[in-house]
DNA sequence: GCATTTATGTCACCTAGGTGACACATAGAG
DNA sequence: CTCTATGTGTCACCTAGGTGACATAAATGC
């Protein structure tokens, strides 16, 4: 468990003091997606599967936990909630602890300030990393929809026809960041016009964020 | 710049004063794929593009960043290399600092600490969002060999025939695993099987990593 | 201003991979 | 040991989307 590695004996001592030791049944659910994400895992012994639920109904397997470790890592955000399924692929030992404990007794911060960091940092990666799981089994429509909102989110300015890009996106841009061909993508920007979703003014886009929104059946 | 947001007044001074305003004009590089990932950046105005070159010669738009994010966030581990190219993709102003910096400031913890933390913890993200982004645009047979490679490292034990998986995978957990169809593993399984780069007993794997990372041309 | 890139739009064609439908094998449960 | 569940192997068929090849339009340099 390398996250231990620098730890003094106290340190440790303490950490596993705080630890509570559970049983997991091979399928056996430790948490849900959409569970408030309060408590950090260590896995003892077994695997665990983290997997996701597309509003599709696919499943997808995120990654598979090895003995030695940490997981349900949202709880290290502020306000999170857990983003992917648990499940005991085998039989498990898990300990659990709160990530307030962890954080407070290894680097001796208040957890908020921690968590603060970690939000304005290496919160994108999850948020990247869920974006791509997501696409995962879907079609090209609802990825650019997708992409689309996100752009919209990130460079929008309201404007009275809709939400108003402030970026120059050529259609190979974004083929890049959904994963298809160039075409495929000029092809089905221009379905998104004719369904009114989208306008142009000369090379910048008008997005409907209701009328994506909808597309894709969300509310998000 | 919600990072800042808890900081004092006088940690923002010294986090300020440590920060060099850089100056990129649009599609300049600021970093390559594999550069050491020493300091972390925060955007001060523009759009900064991440991406990735796949072996393919392929380009992956991994992410757009806008003002106020911070970015190059690998700085963050211990001894990464940086993962994404980093371009302006508009002119751009940059402010560059050490993640020490930040980290010691922010939170008066070495950073050597922290970043121990979140190489136990948060690298996975990072690590799987680094798959799914490969696994762009690759068939399915190589995101086959990638998984099973990945799991050999992850769960695999040594054995006169190979590495054997001490793992009960059914098909249908490895097309969940790679965004596919349970029949067309079935069929890739075989063939690589018929390669001799799988070996069967009951149901576990046996599996020849060279030979897979022969087929999947890395050294990795 | 013109000339040269660079972007868009639209084809026709082809293939990887999804899907349904089975037969067969294997493994647990009783 | 048998019965039922769950996994595997293999089809034939269909479609989303890749590819190459253009024509046109819009930027950009000179």
């Amino acid at each position: 468990m390398r996250t231990f590695a620098r730890a003094s004996d106290r340190q440790l001592k303490a950490i596993l003091s705080e630890i509570t030791l559970e049983r997991f049944e091979r399928r056996t659910t430790l948490f849900r997606q959409g569970d408030p994400s309060d408590s950090l895992y260590v896995l003892v012994s077994g695997v665990i599967k983290l997997s996701l639920r597309t509003p599709e109904g696919e499943d997808i397997l995120v990654s598979l936990i090895s003995p030695g470790e940490l997981f349900g890592i949202t709880s290290l955000l502020p306000g999170m909630q857990r983003p992917f399924r648990s499940e005991a692929f085998s039989d498990c030992w898990v300990g659990r602890l709160s990530a307030d404990t962890l954080v407070s007794t290894l680097l001796g911060v208040p957890f908020a300030d921690f968590s603060a960091l970690m939000d304005g940092t290496v919160s994108r990666w999850f948020g990247l990393l869920h974006r791509y799981a997501h696409f995962q089994g879907l079609d090209l429509q609802h990825r650019l929809a997708f992409a689309l909102l996100e752009l919209a989110q990130k460079f929008g300015a309201q404007d009275s026809r809709g939400t108003l890009l402030i970026l120059q996106l050529t259609h190979e841009d974004l083929a890049d960041l959904v994963g298809a061909s160039r075409q495929k993508v000029t092809e089905h920007m221009r379905t998104l016009e004719r369904k009114a979703l989208l306008q142009r003014e000369g090379r910048r886009l008008i997005v409907s964020t209701e009328g994506l929104r909808e597309l894709v059946q969300i509310e998000d």
